[in-house]
DNA sequence: TGATTGACTATGA
DNA sequence: TTCATAGCCAATC
């Protein structure tokens, strides 16, 4: 098989930065982006983490869209799975989206760099 | 090979 | 404030 050096390398990194995320926080595919370099290309964040469910580490359950909207719940196979584990990690979930949000915010340009 | 899609974000009306 | 559109880049059809 074959590897698109640069692809496996953003990948990698995302799942690297997603897997850094602390207990009871969330980030946006957005910040991950813009902490890699590609701002413009949040949404390959996302498609890295369509391939971080064979990645036990990755806790792609902490990272939503910039409104802290779980966007990608139904990835999880259950469409409860998501808010269920963000909410056993102490965050409130109303209506898909994280409560308060901004407070459970983790920015890896802040806190990484 | 070309067109479409997608776990996003920013901007304009 | 809410809705619609454009830009982004890789994967899939």
């Amino acid at each position: 098989m074959k590897y698109s050096s640069d692809t496996e390398n953003f990948f990698d990194k995302v799942y690297a930065v997603t897997k850094l995320i602390p207990h009871g926080r969330v980030t946006s595919y957005g910040a991950i982006a813009k902490y890699l370099g590609a701002a413009r290309s949040s949404r390959m964040v996302g498609w890295a983490m369509n391939g971080a469910g064979k990645y036990p580490d990755v806790p792609a359950h902490r990272v939503v869209n910039r409104v802290g909207l779980l966007t990608g719940k139904m990835h999880f196979g259950s469409t409860t799975a998501m808010q269920q584990m963000l909410e056993e990690e102490g965050i409130q979930v109303k209506d898909d989206k994280v409560v308060n949000f901004k407070k459970h915010f983790w920015d890896p340009v802040l806190e990484l760099d």
